[in-house]
RNA sequence: GCCCCCAUCGUCUAGCGGCCUAGGACGCCACCCUUUCAAGGUGGAGAUCACCGGUUCGAAUCCGGUUGGGGGUACCA
């Protein structure tokens, strides 16, 4: 299974993706465009991007957006396709939406028509009901009786002048459909136990199975790789196929992502939308190797790569059969990695849509080094960094008295190790206003006082943060200032002779 | 129901007939470091390789069956 792949006439291999804008960018969707995308890569082939939006009814320019935006979020580009921002398409085999390729199916429906291998369809929606509610008591697999395929003129008439609008179907052959899966080798269906299924619906859209096809080989598709779910559609592509006389491609079939329960990753159970992902702060580099690792491995105890590294090893025959639980936990991981990984300055300008705007650049350059360690998710820095633009009372509010005070002090006694800390930052020369210089003096102070540092730190935590957890205290201090640090202390004080 | 696919620690995986008394990572537990929380370090628990039969001198690795799980069965994609 090692070597490039080519298409069958040896040429260079064309992949392409065709999500649905029926829904934002979907993680599987997303994986499924990377490994097409790696293959694409590593065999030198092409990668093509084509819009499915033939279900008028739920497809929207706002998905097809959403789709697009985190494909190039996450480093996946393609050789040929739509355009952002209006352009036009980039390829010779546009266009790649398929609501813009209507009459190209026509064409191809007529020719299917012409040679027997469609036919027109006049039953109703009740009447396909009833047939499948029939079988369904008689336990017969439910499928499309053929009633149609074998009208004569003189009652294909009779139903139009009833008024009735026709679908079309594709009369499978009764054969077995052998191919040979890029992943998983050998498999073959009956399709004499498929039902001739509908390829142009009664209001004229022509759809799923039929414009796949269609589509593929005009757009030159030698290798379609596509998620399990549609393995069982891969003999009626094949059907289609031969009967509209296209070479026929590879086919690759990878395993799905799965819940936690095993079942195919939904909205329901798990979060799908890369969006989604993209907002709470993940990488796209952490995305990309951790979806690239779900369902495969180089087989070594690597595990960080580049997208061009991943480019360089990725094997699509090497992909597994067996779908894989998507670890949230793993990608946390992974993510916190990426972070750590990234410099001061890498990590202050990925880290600024996420941090409030009173913060300006230089406050976050300089909050880096304290939350670097504290990410999971860039997103986590809005409550690490909290406390630098929280106003006074705002702070004050997110803690009460009592909490102030340590398990084995009293009231008093915290009341008289703030005003000591206070003191002492009071007393400070605002030169020596330095994390180092204030950790020195409190650790003196705490000793003074016969505290232990971490019971005399906790309160000054509190008071000047208003949180228990928190980034370095002293380094905390530090970037609040002298005057906040002062008033802070004031406040808790305060607070604290309220209480008593 | 029918068709198809799959099966190594909880999870992601290494493994392609002897190197496996099954390796790594995540998670979990303990300890160390430590001003909180993290990060980091060290160690640990965790898989009779789903089960049963074969083939073989030898099987996690090959074959068959069973069980379990999943996907598909639309005038969705």
């Amino acid at each position: 299974m090692t070597g490039s792949l080519t298409a069958p006439d040896g040429r260079p291999i064309r992949v392409r993706m065709a999500p649905s804008p029926t829904g934002p960018l979907h993680i599987g969707t997303a994986r499924t465009s990377l490994y097409n995308f790696l293959t694409a890569r590593h065999a030198g082939g092409t990668y093509v991007l084509r819009i499915e939006d033939t279900d008028a009814a739920r497809s929207t320019p706002e998905f097809e957006r959403d789709i697009i935006d985190n494909l190039h979020w996450l480093g996946i580009s393609w050789d040929e396709g739509p355009q952002v921002a209006g352009g036009d398409d980039v390829g010779e085999h546009g266009p790649y939406r398929q609501s813009a390729r209507m009459e190209r199916y026509a064409a191809e429906v007529e020719r299917l028509l012409a040679s027997g291998a469609a036919y027109r369809c006049y039953c109703s929606a009740d009447e396909l009901e009833t047939a499948r509610r029939a079988q369904d008591a008689a336990k017969e697999p439910p499928r499309y009786s053929g009633r149609c395929r074998t009208l004569t003129d003189a009652e294909r008439a009779a139903f139009e002048a009833q008024g009735r609008r026709p679908a079309i179907r594709f009369a499978v052959p009764a054969e077995t459909i052998h191919f040979d899966d890029l992943i998983r080798g050998e498999v073959a269906f009956d399709n004499a136990l498929l039902g001739d299924f509908v390829i142009v619906r009664a209001d004229g859209m022509p759809l799923y199975h039929l414009v796949v096809v269609v589509d593929d080989a005009a757009m030159a598709i030698t290798h379609v790789i596509r998620g399990e779910d549609h393995l069982s559609n891969t003999p009626k592509h094949i059907a289609l196929i031969r009967a509209l006389g296209y070479p026929e491609p590879v086919f690759g079939h990878i395993p799905l992502i799965l819940n936690p329960d095993r079942s195919k990753m939904s909205k329901r159970r798990s979060q799908t939308a890369i969006s989604a992902y993209r907002e709470q702060g993940y990488l796209p580099e952490a995305m990309v190797n951790f979806l690239a690792f779900l369902g495969w491995s180089p087989g070594t105890e690597e595990e960080l790569f580049t997208l061009e590294e991943l480019a360089e090893r990725f094997e699509i025959g090497a992909v597994h059969k067996g779908g894989a639980v998507f670890d949230a936990d793993r990608l946390d991981h992974l993510n916190g990695v990426y972070i750590r990984a990234l410099t001061d300055e890498q990590l202050a300008l990925r880290l600024r849509p996420f941090v409030p705007d009173a913060l300006d650049d230089e406050d976050v350059r300089r909050v880096v080094p304290l939350i670097r360690e504290r990410l999971v998710r860039l997103g986590d820095a809005r409550e690490l960094v909290a406390f630098l633009s929280e106003t006074d009372a705002e702070v004050a509010a997110h803690y009460a008295a009592d909490e102030l005070v340590p398990k084995k002090a009293d009231a008093a006694g915290t009341a008289a190790a703030l005003s000591r800390a206070r003191a002492l930052v009071a007393e400070l020369d605002p030169a020596d206003f330095s994390a180092d210089v204030l950790e020195s003096r409190c650790r003196e102070a705490a000793e003074d006082l016969g505290w232990k540092a971490g019971d005399f730190f906790r309160p000054i935590r509190l008071a000047v943060t208003g949180r228990a957890v928190t980034p370095p205290l002293f380094g905390s201090l530090e970037l609040l200032g002298r005057d906040v640090t002062l008033a802070r202390l004031d406040a808790a004080l305060e607070k604290l002779a309220v209480a008593a």
